[in-house]
DNA sequence: GCCGTGGGAGAAATCGAATTCCTGCCCGTA
DNA sequence: TACGGGCAGGAATTCGATTTCTCCCACGGC
């Protein structure tokens, strides 16, 4: 590997001229530079980043750390992450959490010790991950989900209006037993969008009652278990609002399995949007997030923190869009509704 | 950041000794190392791991680059390899390429500039990428796709026999006019998922000819407008092999628009599972690849690759299973034929 | 003509851990 | 007791780039 002094001794300069034609520091003669720069072409010398980081004590590398790979969610979010990353500077490495509390722990700490230059986080487990990165000086912002006691950077959606939407839209289509499916107590996205649920019925008169609420895993499997518990119950609901895309596609495979019409029978939105969504039969209404544009907000706040490390964490909130599709209206369309269109849905407010 | 120096004055100990504790190398007395452990514990010390490996001259991190982590396909691959990277002491980083080769060539140029310890690549450009990295003296392997005239470790799954037992699936269920939507043809997959497509034909007697045969882009709207082509041509197919998952969700789509019944008017076979090929109406059958085993390979392939570099490079080429569901069996059934399964499909052979 | 100033370039220190080399000690044997 | 072997542990060097410090030379003002 040919090194900084390499180039030097070919270009008949010291390693401290290399370095400054390098990184465009100081003025140096046009001559010398010149000199430096086919020097550097002729050996085809790259910079060791390695060496780079350890003197300037920061990588240019950011560590996004994201709680399943599989969820579509991700996708679009890292690219909006990646778009801001790029123009800064800075190079996007994805680890996948995964869910798993110990497989995020490691990514936290190989995080630390590579000596990141930050690290954007949606977080699985407990609030003590943050306080690591934190307490280490690592500028840190969290995604998705809101921590609980630790002041950091923070980008969300509004979860309880967008279910609240969710869910006085399926009111409105005429269901009477709207059911909810959330995800796990300790997660603030599965309580936020509870609340949502709960404010919806409580506006519309509806009693609010914990026999509709199921707590399940954010998982396919956890959806359609709770789907079959709400099925299975004395009086089971007519509509379900379900908190994440993963745990709606389990309680549409439950539905089917139990020849449970949709939306005939039972209504359904789902929280996140799947990319497949119009495919499905019958085509799912959902709660769609801005997730590019929550990955573009991340990578901004995380650019600041980068340059102000002592500025004031602050919070950004974006909104969601209701996608009204077939999943959630009636064949029997109440005076003045409209058939909903297959692909796009109807934008309803965010 | 508290340093070894740091440790080995707690510990009233040189830095040697605490460095020699640390990577369990010599013999230490014991009684010394544990007043190291006690210091470095006390002090909450972590390695700079940038330290490290500009001294080791390579780091513990493998950089994956995939073309498309919107792609399922993907999920479990990086999950097979993460399993494998841990038992072997390296952590993950995910980089997603995202079919953009400047993107991907910035993904390489960060992992040799931050002196990573290996590379998983699935290139969705010129083989030259590929060059760069083995010129580099760095462990590479290869994964999904066939590099062209470049020795390297490769992970592939039987591409044209899985085409064929598709194919041929389709014409045993009674399709007449079988027509095929491959990708570019500058990637190894889609010429070989052509050319199984194409023996199959051949095998049954049926004429080959290029009206039934479309190259699009391996992307949704590439299948969309291929299917549109299909359809709007002379003499209409009526059944269609599609080679990769993103285009067979294109080109249903393209069918439910133009209300062309599946399979009653057009039998559909994919390749590449989804992971939502059931709940789609009708179920979507698929050429399955065994994805988590393909990562693990790929992993198992470039930790061989680190301990012995001067091995001669192999490839591992795995088998695909063909899931049969609703997509590709014509309501009127050859006799002797059964209903599939909704769910998991019929596994017939690999 | 002399001294002060500033710009440009080289020498050397630095980042933090790993590793090489060397010293000093202990023990066994002649 | 003297010598040699073995081992534990410390000092110094190394990895490659950045950065500070220092030096030298040219130019301008008095």
């Amino acid at each position: 590997m040919t090194t900084i002094y390499d180039v030097a001794r070919v270009a008949e300069v010291s390693a401290s001229t290399v370095s400054r034609v390098l990184n465009g520091h100081a003025s140096v003669d046009p001559d010398l530079a010149a000199r430096v720069r086919q020097a550097m072409l002729d050996l085809d010398y790259r910079p060791n980043a390695v060496a780079r980081s350890l003197r300037r004590k920061r990588t240019s590398l950011w560590a996004v750390i994201i709680s399943d790979i599989g969820n579509p969610f991700f996708t679009s979010l890292v690219r909006g992450i990646e778009d801001v990353a790029q123009e800064a500077g800075f190079s996007v490495v994805l680890c996948n959490g995964d869910e798993d509390p110990d497989k995020e722990s490691r990514y936290v700490t190989a995080a630390l010790a590579e000596r990141m230059a930050g690290v954007i986080i949606s977080p699985s487990g407990r609030p003590a991950l943050i306080n690591r990165l934190t307490e280490a000086g690592m500028p840190v912002v969290v995604i998705d989900r809101q921590p609980r006691g630790v002041a950091v950077d923070t980008v969300l959606v509004d979860n309880v209006h967008g279910a609240e939407t969710a869910t006085a839209h399926l009111i409105d289509s005429g269901y009477r037993r709207v059911a909810c499916i959330t995800g796990p107590r300790r997660i603030s996205t599965a309580l936020q969008r509870l609340r949502g649920y709960q404010r919806a019925l409580h506006t519309h008169g509806r009693i609010v009652t914990e026999e509709l609420v199921r707590f399940a895993d954010f998982r396919e499997d956890g959806g359609y278990q709770a789907m079959a518990s709400l099925l299975s119950a004395a009086e089971p609901p007519d509509a379900v609002f379900v908190a994440n895309n993963l745990m709606t596609v389990g309680a549409l495979e439950c539905l089917l399995d139990r020849a449970v019409a949709v939306p005939a029978q039972c209504g359904v939105v789902g929280f996140d949007d799947i990319p497949w969504a119009h495919l499905v039969r019958p085509s799912l209404s959902t709660v769609a997030q801005p997730t590019y544009d929550l990955g573009r907000a991340a990578a901004s706040l995380l650019t600041e923190r980068i340059a102000h490390p002592a500025k004031a964490p602050s919070t950004v909130t974006l909104h969601t869009t209701l996608r009204i599709r077939e999943s959630s209206t009636r064949a029997l369309l109440p005076p003045g509704g409209q058939l909903p269109d297959r692909r796009g849905g109807t934008e309803q407010l965010h």
